[in-house]
DNA sequence: GCACTTCTTGAGTGTTCGTTCAAGCTTGAT
DNA sequence: ATCAAGCTTGAACGAACACTCAAGAAGTGC
């Protein structure tokens, strides 16, 4: 057996950022094999295909984003807080100078047309992010009240991640976000 | 000179399509070959690249978009009213079967990372439609609260372009948006 | 009917794509 | 020292890619 064996969690890492910033048909396996730096031959006894690939990318990024949102909801002193410090953090982010959206939306975008199992994972994650706003806000509103709010959180998310690219000032963008999304508590995030 | 000239509105039209549903990577010229029965020696002196064909496309697009977003507003009996019902149009769309989102949404998370023309102009375009919300909403509104309103906008519709594939219930999407932009007259459009 | 112009044609260009696999190498066990 | 196991290697594969161009076809002016 060889002894150094190549880091899968830091090779899902790379591929991730190649595929969130290049997109599935726009990263080739040649940048696959520059970013990793392995060699065709492993990255395809690893991971079966460049599809497998970036089956494994979706997956690190969904779970590494309801990590996130849970740990931030879950520090907050409120659901509602953690909601705001969580829409604020993607307005900041759309602001940096590589911003390239969320990977699961661009991944939906991309993929639609295909129909494919990659499309189908993309939903469930994002449904899935969905169901845990829904959840959270179930703990404080009537079930059918949370489900409507957790649709209006996505859509100004969805929202959010597009509009980043016009590259128009933070301040406008946050006071859009606020309008709509009035029933949060902004004034605790100050 | 030969009699018969191809059609370059029909073959623009059939481009738009394929590029809509495909993206710029998906759709080959294999496929614009097919889809426009034109050979490549035509496409190619007609519109110079693939490029050049996308460029069209886009063109054709987002000037249509604009023509029936100010068709819409204006035989409204208000702003507000025709803004509620383009809303409404959209999350009709959204739940068709072969629904593939906005062109230009779709173009911006796809070229984003390119960073050449092409993301240029949808950025262009996108912001000229935002733009005409603002002119129309200036008309009734102070111009900061026009400003924010239209970003509200810009939000919601960008929004919808992604929500609608996840597939959810017209009714909550409709819920959603009502919630997210209470300032419009939804009671005139029933 | 004969050049001339102009558009159409589609086989063919070189390149890059995703993918494969036989050979090589590094280890632990014998 | 030798072996077997299995990961690593990278040259090579056919297919598909965007694109080209010499030859053909159809109309116009004479």
């Amino acid at each position: 057996m060889t002894r150094i064996q190549f880091d899968r969690e830091q090779v899902i890492r790379d591929v991730t950022r190649l595929f969130w910033q290049q997109g599935f048909g726009g990263a080739s396996m040649q940048m696959v094999v520059k970013a990793t730096g392995l060699k065709p031959g492993s990255l395809y006894l690893a991971f079966g295909s460049k599809e497998g690939l970036y089956q494994a990318a979706l997956e690190h990024y969904a779970r590494q984003s309801q990590a996130t949102l849970c740990q931030t909801l879950e520090q907050a002193t409120s659901i509602g807080e953690g909601i705001c410090r969580q829409l604020l953090r993607m307005v900041e982010e759309s602001g940096k100078v590589d911003y390239c959206s969320c990977f699961l939306v661009k991944s939906q975008l991309e993929l639609a047309a295909s129909g494919g199992d990659l499309q189908h994972s993309v939903s469930t994650y994002l449904t899935e992010i969905e169901s845990l706003y829904a959840d959270y806000l179930g703990g404080i509103y009537p079930p059918g009240q949370a489900r409507q709010y957790a649709a209006s959180l996505m859509l100004h998310i969805f929202g959010i991640r597009v509009y980043g690219y016009l590259g128009h000032e933070r301040d406008l963008i946050v006071a859009a976000v606020k309008a709509g999304l009035s029933w949060l508590p902004w004034a605790d995030c100050d």
